[in-house]
DNA sequence: ATGCCACTTCAAGTCGACTTGAGGTCAAGC
DNA sequence: GCTTGACCTCAAGTCGACTTGAAGTGGCAT
């Protein structure tokens, strides 16, 4: 039969199992039942995994994801709004572009200081740029260890900043 | 004179006193001094600032970018490991790319369920390449509400709930 | 000289997404 | 029929980046 115990999900899709009881309890997916305590799934499970984990590393969070998309993968509010996520994210990948072009110029540029570098500068003013206009300070990919060795990044949590208000 | 006072770094930058203050301790920015109490920086730390706001908004946390980049702008860490993180980020970018192609086609596509659009879990597909290789949960930018007025992201309000820590 | 009050320090709290731990349950194998 | 071990629940802990609160300090205007 198709019906996955919990062990399998996880397996099979890497996510652990007390993040799949996480993930239960917070509505984005669903158990048909169980057997014995252990909960069971059915397959397409899988699939709605992949889109919660394609959510996340976009950077919605649980909640926001919920409220994308329901269990079925069938957005659950309206058209516009999914089409201004995806114009969210566009300024975002204009920002890491920038900040990539950024990294790869001071990787090779020779300029003791990047702030010197006439090119460095533009990139950072490029970057800033969305986070000037629209006033929020919004958070990005933490992207993970490349295979150098330098994994310097420990990834974990995202987080939102709070909205500053200072008066 | 040239000396910035704490506040006027923070209404200049938009970034919190108790941030400064933050990143001070982190050793992300320097004061050069002090009038009273009161931290007295070089104007120059504005440009820091906008370094280290690209960063977070690239998704770095504060000690990569403290390793990346000195107070100075000038690169710390070896060229081969920035250039590294710049291909990282054009991984993540790519995934984007392809959340967003998703987004952008749910927001269109008619189809009743997007797990059963062709198109839709090809994006999926895409967006998931990445995630499957390096096998590391990596996480990504939270973009926030768009203009649209769409926001679903509450962002917090001003004053705290009354904190329920019972136990 | 006095008061104001924006700053200071330091400890503790917050938020999201999980993980960890203690104590409990149960289908299966011996 | 008893042990085993993977699962269960629920509370509490963790991590990063700050924020908040209490209590203190010192420049500046009166």
């Amino acid at each position: 039969m198709k019906a996955l115990d919990i062990s399998e999900v996880a397996k099979r899709s890497g996510v652990p199992a007390s993040a799949l009881r996480h993930y239960e309890e917070k509505g984005l997916i669903e158990s048909i039942g169980r057997r014995g305590l252990r909960r069971i799934f059915e397959p397409v499970v899988l699939d709605q995994l992949a889109l919660v984990a394609l959510g996340r590393a976009a950077g919605f969070s649980l909640d926001e994801i919920a409220r994308m998309f329901g269990v079925d993968g069938r957005p659950k509010i309206d058209r516009a709004m999914l089409a201004a996520k995806a114009a969210d994210l566009d300024a975002t990948i204009r920002k890491l572009e920038a900040m990539r072009d950024g990294l790869r110029h001071a990787a090779a540029c020779p300029a003791p200081s990047h702030m010197e570098c006439p090119k460095f500068r533009r990139y950072l003013r490029v970057a800033a740029a969305g986070a000037h206009g629209g006033r929020k300070r919004d958070r990005l990919a933490a992207p993970f260890s490349s295979g150098t060795g330098n994994s310097l990044s420990h990834d974990r949590s995202p987080r939102r900043p709070p909205v500053d208000r200072r008066r």
